[in-house]
DNA sequence: ACAGCCATGTAACTTGTTACATGATTTT
DNA sequence: AAAATCATGTAACAAGTTACATGGCTGT
């Protein structure tokens, strides 16, 4: 829904039309998130279905200007006074990969996450060049632009600091269970991954 | 594409039917994250139409059984071998909405920042309790949901973070406005936001 | 003349989501 | 007997993505 609500946003400060939304979307965020100049028009033809929106004649330049209706300045205030992922938060395709490398046979968790752990470090060096790079520019428009950097680079960090957390439990599982198997066989779990998956017949 | 993958890594260990990949998935991510179990049947239909699987007759009690195809193996092996979101990283509302609020006028954004933050806090409890209710269980199955759980914490954790940043940021920039235009008129930026949206015919 | 951008759209498609229908089996 | 769970599906739909078609205008 994000990107239904951004065009609403867009639209509240005044009419525009669908060329000039995806040019003040991306001048807001950036090259990340690039928004496909097709999916601006099939959005607003979908807000106006659902009345949100309307045709708003021409600006005297022949471009096709929408315009929010009632319900779509509400929709606006409503997004924004109300927090995002109050119940659940998107799904996380790295924390669902791991998750799945740490309980199935045949899975080189450390590897995985040693790749992973390259790529996002190398994302982080890009993140932090643009920041130097458009800081550097000094310019107002670019406010928006550094706050979202400013945003993939805390969750990229984020992300590094969790994989190394991963890797350590995992040696902490793997030295105890050894420990364990050494001193007490009677206590360690079955090696074989249990499946309990309810019902048998 | 999570889920898709996520089914064939599951079918990667052995074959299962529909209802057993639900419960093994939601075994290991927890109750974030539900699983609809109409999604399940729908995805194996297209994982069977795009040959990734295959259905293998039942398992001696009725149930529909599917198992991976050579395709499907190799996939699942592209998915562990390659890290996530090598160019693109998925779209944040959050950073979206906030980078829209600050560059639009009539938005609270302090408002904004602090009912987030609000609600941010709140699911860091919530992920903190969970973790200490499921740690003090101490079973084996449970190491996927408590690294997933982790992960939550850590996200959490740096979107309150940048919350924190976004709102000093703005300070700066309000006061550093206010001094400029006490001090150096001439040097302040226009405060009507300017708009170039490329060419005017 | 030609390349490239501005501008608007459409068609076909993907994954994901919800709601519903239908039975069998199990539990209370 | 009733309620809950197991199990398999279908229909309708949502948002997002890509590729393509079509023009006008601008700069070289």
């Amino acid at each position: 829904m994000s990107i239904r609500h951004s065009l609403l946003a867009l639209l509240q400060e005044q009419p525009r039309y669908g060329y000039q939304l995806r040019a003040e979307f991306e001048q807001r965020t950036g090259s990340t998130w690039p928004l496909n100049i097709g999916q601006v028009y099939t959005t607003l033809d979908r807000l106006e279905r659902d009345s949100l929106v309307t045709r708003d004649g021409d600006d005297g330049e022949g471009h096709v200007m929408y315009r929010l209706t009632d319900a779509g300045d509400n929709e606006v205030r409503n997004w924004f006074s109300h927090p995002v992922a109050l119940t659940n938060p998107p799904r996380n395709e790295l924390a669902i990969k791991l998750a799945l490398a740490v309980t199935l046979p045949g899975v080189d968790v450390a590897g995985v996450i040693q790749a992973q752990r390259v790529s996002s470090m190398r994302s982080l060096q890009d993140y932090t060049k643009a920041k130097r790079d458009t800081s550097a520019q000094n310019r107002a428009e670019d406010t928006a632009w550094l706050l979202v950097l400013d945003s993939l680079i805390f969750s990229t960090e984020a992300e590094i600091r969790w994989l190394d957390h991963c890797e350590s439990r995992m040696l902490q599982l793997s030295t105890a269970r050894a420990a364990g198997a050494t001193r007490s066989e009677k206590h360690v779990q079955p090696h074989t991954t249990s499946h309990s998956t309810g019902g048998r017949k």
